[in-house]
DNA sequence: TTAATTAATCGTAATATTGCAATTAAATAA
DNA sequence: TTATTTAATTGCAATATTACGATTAATTAA
């Protein structure tokens, strides 16, 4: 065990997972909202930024690429980092449909 | 190590995190889902609706009951559980105002 | 009282996550 | 060429998560 069952739930339920997992730690929070304030995205920038050691804020933004919600460019010796609009707006999407369910019946308890 | 470093990080952060990881398990979104669907919410239910064992549902509604994101109340043998609106919504307007930022500048790559 | 029902808790195993030092890889500068 | 710079990767330790069988606790039914 460990490894959640992902197998008996919906697609939908597994993306929705997905992305809320991947904004489940604050250091990947904290990245995101960087790169949204800032257009020098440059990992340099991010280890003083966050506060981490490089090699876990590399591993964070390997994990927010891997959702294919930033991306990176080489530029030099250092990478440009910044936000997937397109791929943003698609969990954008996914999660605020999630979230904006309506209460139709009354709360029961 | 294996704890995440939330000293170093804003409670803004640190809240939309906790709120994203309780989302970020299937099974929770699916216990989510059908609160939102249905009245009758009773744990026995969700063990049917879910395919988990007992236990390992009771351990997701502790989680989600842990942020008040559902409350339950005691009917009997059985417990009732829903959606906890006022804290639903709490919850939606945090990760609402992170997920809808404005991208002011263009991409950068 | 004694079953029966339902959900929480305990204990445990397997796997995942977080974090960092050290190393490697790749590009630029000297 | 040999530094230097920057980020990815490797390897590891500590902790967290997921899952479930077994047990417990609490309530209702007989």
């Amino acid at each position: 065990m460990g490894t959640a069952k992902t197998e008996i739930f919906s697609d939908q339920h597994n993306q929705i997972a997905r992305f809320s997992k991947a904004l489940g730690h604050p250091a990947r929070v904290a990245i995101l909202e960087y790169l949204f304030k800032t257009n020098s995205c440059i990992c340099g920038d991010l280890v003083l930024e966050i506060g981490l050691a490089q090699a876990t804020i590399s591993q964070h933004l390997k994990e927010l690429k891997s959702l294919d919600l930033i991306q990176g460019t080489v530029e030099g010796t250092s990478v440009c980092y910044c936000i997937h609009a397109e791929n943003w707006a698609k969990m954008k999407q996914t999660l605020s449909e999630f979230l904006n369910q309506d209460l139709t019946h009354q709360n029961c308890c």
